[in-house]
RNA sequence: GGGGUCGUUGUCUAGCUUGGUAUGAUGCCAGCCUUGGGCGCUGGAGGCCGCCGGUUCGAAUCCGGCCGACCCCA
């Protein structure tokens, strides 16, 4: 009965599906009129505001600041930087007109903002005294796809924030780039209860400009992996072209070392893939923009008593800061109000009728396990502060085992092909470093080096493509 | 880059082959009935049939182009 509310498919018989009903029937996104758009409605706008609070925190707290920049950047300015312009121009839109008339000089919409940030910091950087300069811009970014879009995970433009620094030295830039990969981690394990792999990027996947990129990769539920963050080391890439020189103490004018650094909403993307479950989402506590639903069940009778109990229950946990509503609408009945939220993800669900109240009692259903039990209206804020926690960290750790158990090795390009095919997930190779090995593996495959991990083992064993014996551990996925 | 499927009311859909004023469900509104797993009954409103053009006396239906969504292969 009225099937079509609900998830109509199973997360592991068509997953791609199952994806797109849960971001639409959840109400996180929608369609846009142009291709390859999307809308962010008001739920996934309240788990994304969640996201941005945690992270501008933290970004606050190490001393950066954030700014606005223009969404328009002059072709000029774009093609200064040769390698990073030819990586974006594929898809980069470009306004040409005003009105009726034809502008002089192309305007480019942001792929991304280095060029335009950075011809302000030759205006801003003069002094060692001027740096460390640390912004953030919470912004979007628009990226032309053409085929293949999927809601949050691969869109035309997306929201993110982007970071840029300016340091006096090489080690200093060293040291945000990893002190800001270090933020993201917490974000995306502690909050979004998502593992990652943290690494190096090949030079064949590294942002285009960059000295190296490290990043952050994780698991989906399909057997795909996903890139979470990224934070690049620009070395004087940029500072070069663009002039951003200052004097430092020695009385000497050097370039600047830079950094640049972005996460975007498709970690929400992220977040539904591998938590969900055939019922729709499942979100951790900490970024659920509900934590506890309360459903008042009653009769006409017991409408008023219930109700007001209910209340009663919401401002005992908000007094708690736990982020708990009472669904009262009458229009719905409790059955119908237990579906639609199991399906928003909600991780806990109190529901109270007289039954209830006349044991002085509580019933409180997990999402995460569907678990039910009683609690006494007493230990009700303690219980669900304590059930709450249980759910994040099991949440992080059944995700962690299912990384664990889909991280596989592989000596030769035959044995890697067929478990990416039969499963997917992480697999460890040896590697030579050369780019025409990398390139042979994707040809047989469809595999990329997704990340050189931190903790990478040098010489495992011979070259997966080539049969060198200097190598480093990588690790191969078929990626989003 | 190559190939394919699809678009009908808020949502899902029948009708299209063989052209003649669009079917059902759900949702919505009103009233009754109640709510512990997507309640039930009665009545009502809701349609540029994705857009533009062509063929025709007449197009949701046939033809062309475009827009959008999805899937498969490199």
């Amino acid at each position: 009965m009225t099937k079509e509310l609900g998830i109509t498919v199973k997360k592991s018989s068509d997953f791609s599906d199952w994806y797109t009903q849960c971001v639409l029937k959840s109400g996180i996104v929608d369609y846009s009129p142009s291709k390859g758009f999307i809308i962010l409605r008001p739920y996934g706008y309240a788990i994304w505001e969640i996201i941005k609070d945690i992270l501008d925190n933290e970004l606050k707290n190490t001393g950066h600041k954030n700014g606005f920049l223009p969404v328009l950047i002059p072709e000029s300015l774009l093609t200064k930087e040769k390698d990073h312009f030819d990586g974006f121009m594929p898809e980069v839109f470009w306004v040409t007109r005003s009105g009726n008339s034809e502008l002089g000089e192309k305007l480019a919409v942001r792929p991304t903002s280095e060029t335009l940030a950075y011809s302000l910091f030759s205006k801003w950087i003069s002094s060692y005294r001027d740096l460390p300069l640390k912004l953030n811009f919470w912004n979007s970014a628009l990226r032309a796809e053409i085929k293949s879009t999927k809601p949050l995970i691969r869109n035309s433009e997306f929201l993110w924030q982007e970071g840029h620094t300016a340091h006096t030295d090489e080690i200093e830039a060293d040291e945000e780039v990893k002190l800001i990969l270090g933020l993201y981690k917490k974000l995306i394990e502690d909050y979004l209860a998502i593992p990652t792999i943290s690494g190096l990027k090949s030079d064949k996947e590294k942002f285009v400009g960059a000295k190296y990129t490290t990043c952050l990769e994780s698991l989906m539920a399909d057997g795909k992996v996903l890139q979470m963050a990224t934070s690049h080391h620009l070395g004087q890439n940029f500072s070069k072209p663009f002039e951003i020189k200052f004097l430092d103490k020695d009385t000497n004018e050097h370039f600047a070392w830079q950094t640049s650094w972005g996460i975007s909403w498709r970690i929400i993307g992220a977040l539904i893939m591998v938590h969900g479950d055939d019922k729709g989402l499942i979100l951790p506590p900490k970024i659920s923009p509900t934590q506890v639903i309360i459903v008042p069940i009653y009769k006409d009778e017991s409408k008023e008593i219930v109700k007001q109990k209910a209340c009663d229950l919401e401002n005992k946990l908000r007094a708690h800061n736990i982020r708990a509503f009472t669904d009262d609408r009458d229009e719905f009945t409790s059955g119908w109000k237990f579906n639609e939220w199991e399906m928003k993800g909600v991780p806990l669900r109190a529901n109270i009728g007289l039954r209830d109240m006349k044991e002085n009692q509580v019933e409180l259903i997990r999402r995460d396990t569907k678990e039910r039990f009683y609690v006494k209206e007493g230990e009700l804020v303690n219980k669900v502060l304590i059930i709450l926690e249980k759910i994040q960290s099991n949440m992080f750790d059944s995700a962690k085992n299912q990384l664990q158990s889909n991280t596989r090795t592989a000596a030769s390009l035959a044995e890697l092909l067929s478990i990416l095919d039969a499963t997917g997930g992480f697999v460890a190779s040896s590697w030579c470093g050369k780019r025409i090995c990398e390139d042979l593996v994707k040809e047989k495959t469809t595999a990329d080096i997704r990340i050189v991990p931190f903790d990478a083992k040098e010489k495992v064993s011979a070259c997966i493509a080539c049969g060198n014996q200097d190598t480093i551990q990588v690790y191969f996925g078929r990626a989003y």
